[in-house]
DNA sequence: CTCAATGTACTAGTATACTAGTACATTGTC
DNA sequence: GACAATGTACTAGTATACTAGTACATTGAG
């Protein structure tokens, strides 16, 4: 099997005070989102992250699994860790309850900043206006 | 002075994890974003939103205390905490430019949760929704 | 079967986040 | 000035978040 390495290029912000076992899933988020990583991509393995950010292998553990835990990894014990098919697992309530909380930790960011949701709902549409330009 | 007592009915979800004076900062953020809380509106005191909440004091505190450091609010010592009018501190670019961040992290996030930006508008229609029926 | 590479489990130390207890300072009214 | 109402400061206990140490289990190639 040919595997594709596309690896993610994985840097850490000590002094920023955000985990590290948080900045690891979010730019493994950010890599997917932006496509720079893709289904079937295999992630740098728990030893090889963890000598590369000079960590503990149970922190990059850590990462890991809760990305498996969302639906975003899957991790093969002996042969690694790669980027899965993605399914939007939890339905219904629960996934109504996921998404109030994104927006309102959102609309609570905004308002502090001294935006309103008209600004947030703008700005949502000039994305969707973006991305039928760049088509 | 006649005080406009339009006092926000916080409440608190123990169960959720979220610390106690971080959903109290929401709460506030949410009310101001939402225009249920007007600039110079008297929060509750200190005191009375302790014996509310059924909570200490200092952690009413904490979280006023963060708040007007954001320049939400102001605590006047002997009178009580108010809604401070909102001076957008960074201007022009800057400002565009956090904007631009805080709806990112949360498409970014939402993305992961298989949400797509039209469900994100939508939820936000309905805060807007809830605030006029409110009224 | 053997072995190297991978992920996993269990434990524990340390920092810090969170909340509470208690006493003090400031303001405005009478 | 007295007093009641408000915010403030300092301390400390407890939970838990985060990371690390160490040993184990699974996989696939040869």
């Amino acid at each position: 099997m040919t595997l594709r390495r596309r690896i993610h290029r994985f840097r850490l912000d000590l002094q920023s005070g955000v985990p590290v076992y948080r900045q690891i899933i979010d730019q493994v988020r950010g890599g997917i989102a932006s496509g720079a990583l893709e289904i079937g991509d295999q992630l740098p393995t728990v030893r090889q992250l963890a000598v590369d950010l000079s960590i503990n292998p149970n922190t990059v553990v850590r990462a890991y699994r809760e990305l498996e835990l969302g639906g975003l990894l899957e991790t093969h014990q002996g042969t690694g860790t790669f980027i899965s098919a993605q399914k939007p697992k939890s339905g219904g309530a629960e996934r109504e309850r996921q998404l109030t909380q994104i927006v309102g930790d959102c609309v609570s960011r905004a308002g502090a900043a001294g935006f309103t949701v008209e600004n947030l709902i703008e700005q949502l549409r000039e994305l969707i206006a973006e991305r039928h330009q760049r088509r």
